[in-house]
RNA sequence: GGGUCGAUGCCCGAGUGGUUAAUGGGGGCGGACUGUAAAUCCGCUGGCACUGCCUACGCUGGUUCAAAUCCAGCUCGGCCCA
């Protein structure tokens, strides 16, 4: 059947996500390399400069063969917010679709993602540092009992431990004038999507890998990019307070030993992988492939697709 | 060889006669997630035939109505004296 040349002109978005360090960025060069695409990225440490070795961003090399977008995009000392990455990757998928260019979204920050596939609508409200430490000098069980008489819907939906949270929708609503809980919504893209998620079903390979990854990146210099990150920014930039950036900074201060540094940095690798694994295991409409069974993913991914088309 | 302190659940570490499967941490597992999300927050975590039973605080005995908690011996570890 050779009917598959027409769905090219449906363009559309490929994702690839998955938990750190399962081969994303690969399948999705390779990907992009048979496909004649281009890379957007979906990970809320690569988009910073000078984050380099300890992101594990994309090579020169890699970059001169695929176009990457949304990588090295900000400055550390500045705040990319959720709604600024939300702008920028749509812009750019909008862009391409004009050409009829099927971009692919790759990374492992859900939100990001969601906030792209389900077009989530944000609140356009940017962090305010005066009200938020004044609000919090009044401590979370206050902030919490202020938000409730204020908006009790997002106070159904907020513990009343997640400070964090209980914050943004107090700062939401000093700001607007609104609950953050009527500005809040959902209206995905009517764009054909595929959502692909990287599993790997063997464990004790999985940490093998990062294990080896962690330990390679001190050997490609992760302490003197760090050490140099600190030099330059400051060692309260709060982009160091990173995973591995994290454990090298106290490592760097006399606090922990090298093999200590690494070994947390594993630990934390992992709950972090965890996390990951539980919010892309709730996202629906997600195709899962296992790495670790020496199939061809690529093909795979291209089949799917095809199938994705077809049923637009 | 003598003295002394210690041995608690996967790990660290409280508890020093009775609401104790045993406070806290960590780790593990599960979950949530519209903030700078690699962040933040929540739940579970001895076993089982699970409104009950069993096994648990180094080992073996003992005291007691009742012990992880008191006593004796043993094993192992730290420190001190030889």
């Amino acid at each position: 059947m050779t009917e598959c040349s027409a769905p090219e002109f449906i363009p559309g978005l490929i994702v690839i996500c998955g938990a750190t360090g399962i081969g994303k960025s690969g399948l999705a060069l390779a990907l992009a390399q048979t496909r004649h695409t281009v890379l957007i990225s979906a990970d809320s440490r690569q988009v910073y400069r000078d984050f380099d070795i300890g992101t594990a961003k994309p090579s020169a090399t890699d970059r001169a063969l695929v176009p990457h977008f949304l990588v090295d995009y900000c400055d550390p000392r500045q705040t990319l917010t959720l709604g600024d990455y939300q702008q920028a990757a749509q812009s750019l998928i909008a862009q391409y679709h004009q050409q009829g260019i099927t971009p692919i979204l790759v990374g492992g920050t859900g939100l990001y993602i969601k906030s792209i596939t389900q077009g989530l609508s944000i609140p356009r409200v940017p962090p305010q540092p005066a009200l938020r430490s004044s609000l919090e000098a009044l401590g979370q069980f206050h902030c919490y009992q202020l938000l409730q008489a204020v908006d009790p819907v997002s106070t159904e939906r907020i513990h009343p431990h997640d400070a964090v949270r209980t914050l943004r929708a107090l700062e939401v609503f000093y700001a607007t004038g609104q609950p953050i809980s009527q500005q809040q919504g959902e209206s995905p893209p009517s764009y054909p999507i595929l959502q692909i998620g990287l599993t790997c079903d063997d464990r004790e390979y999985f940490v093998q890998r990062l294990r080896d990854r962690i330990q390679e990146m001190w050997r490609q210099g992760f302490v003197v990019e760090v050490q140099t990150l600190q030099d330059k920014y400051g060692v309260d930039l709060p982009l160091l307070n990173t995973l591995g950036y994290a454990e090298i900074s106290q490592f760097l201060r006399g606090e922990i030993s090298e093999a200590e540094a690494q070994d947390l940095t594993l630990c934390h690798t992992l709950q972090f992988a965890k996390r990951q694994r539980t919010w892309f295991r709730g996202v629906t409409n997600l195709h899962w492939l296992p790495i670790d069974r020496g199939l061809d993913l690529v093909s795979l991914v291209q089949q799917k697709w095809a199938e994705v088309k077809g049923a637009v």
